[in-house]
DNA sequence: GGGAAACTGTATCAAGTGATATAGTTGTCT
DNA sequence: AGACAACTATATCACTTGATACAGTTTCCC
């Protein structure tokens, strides 16, 4: 499980082998980057995590990914190590991204708890969570891919890939699972089943998109349309208590 | 993009070429198949089913698959072709007892919407086949198999794997819609919506099984958590019209 | 401008994997 | 028993793919 990069140089190498001590790699381990080199990174993150959502880890190839960021196979080794780290650093850069949307909105949800609020202001505090959390998880211009790389998590665990996964959705759906319980009176295991269900069906239509798209006859899911998607959470929301 | 077995037979083989003219494979290209090859068949199909639905096509490899079935590599080649017949396969068995599973109540419901049924006894009608999906997608024993490779389904998408998808879930969504429209007063697109929204929704359990698990310390959906799963899918249900 | 660090590309390796040629064994029918 | 079909296993091939050795180029600081 240790990762290749920080062992393994042990055979005596003459030429640069006092320069580069343990192969590091670039951005990571305390090693500089220039501005193109962060740029260059960027880029391969970027279409790295296009890969990904759209293939999953084991059918997005090296290759694949180096060739759209217009770089060679050992950029990838030189800013990320290997291709699981590449993948490690896009989940990193997911739940930045996630963290960045809703940090506000939880936020405030958390302070108004604190608060002891009334039914009607967690109702409507927890719809403007949803609301906020299916703008990202479908309704943005980048959610094709990030929600769809975030659907595959759910099911390309294994190595240690899931751990990024229980750090973005664990907080989540306590918050959640909090306002329902001051919506309505459940208990702590109903509460959260009740919000895993209603972030499930903010992802939903993310999973189920083709198969929408394809029923619907949409080109994509619109402004119009999104507002369908929250008049059903809103319904579902209305319907906890 | 053709399958190799039908054709690439051009050099003439002296032995056995005249009595296996095109190399078909056994069970299918009316081809016989003994008790005991078809057990073998079987038996493959089952441990494949399972392999799929754990790792995805691509992950699952030919070797583990027979391993796991007991049989060498060729047996592979000889009851199903290749990887991707296999896989097929697998789809067929899936749809096959999704079928059998839902044609009788999906019959009963369609024999209903003929007669003009009350907004109730559509209702009524729905909940059943709804709680039938959950229980086949959710609660049976096999569950955590057929469930995972249809969540798969859709997004191991590409090759041309996603017909039978269509063919296992347009006729639901249609159904579903129906029902809902016959509740409440939907236009065709408002009631396929809420048709998948619903559908999709039965699924959730399934492909948020892993978090689900965690976070409430269930070891398995057992009967109790299901009939948890049909009071929220009937709270739904209520909601609509 | 000299040198070191940052960066890039070519060529290649090694492992994994789907496929299959070929030869063998078992079963069944006459 | 003979023959043919059904079935099975060993040994390989061909290709993909992640990784990386190594040599080169650029950039930037003194």
């Amino acid at each position: 499980m240790v990762r290749s990069r920080t062992a393994l140089k042990s055979k005596a190498k003459t030429s640069p082998a006092r320069t580069k001590p343990a192969k590091p790699v670039a951005g990571a381990d305390s090693l500089a980057l220039t501005p193109k080199g962060e740029a260059v990174r960027e880029r391969i993150l970027t279409v790295a995590l296009e890969a990904f959502a759209r293939s999953g880890f084991r059918n997005a190839t090296t290759r694949e990914i180096v060739e759209a960021a217009g770089v060679s196979l050992p950029a990838l080794k030189y800013y990320f190590g290997g291709k699981e780290d590449l993948y490690r650093a896009c989940a990193e850069a997911v739940v930045d991204r996630y963290r960045a949307q809703m940090d506000g909105i939880a936020h405030d949800a958390r302070t108004m708890l604190a608060g002891r609020p009334s039914r009607e202001a967690a109702r409507a505090q927890l719809k403007a969570l949803m609301h906020a959390l299916a703008i990202l998880l479908t309704g943005s211009k980048e959610a094709p891919t990030w929600g769809r790389f975030i659907a595959r998590q759910m099911n390309d665990t294994g190595k240690g890939l899931e751990i990024l996964q229980k750090q973005l959705w664990a907080p989540g759906i306590e918050l959640v699972a909090q306002l329902i319980a001051t919506i309505g009176d459940y208990d702590a295991t109903s509460a959260r089943i009740r919000a895993i269900w209603l972030i499930s069906n903010a992802m939903t239509f993310q999973a189920g998109r083709p198969i929408l798209l394809q029923l619907t006859g949409w080109r994509q899911i619109g402004s119009e349309e999104l507002k369908m998607l929250f008049a059903i959470i809103d319904r579902q929301i209305d319907e906890i208590g």
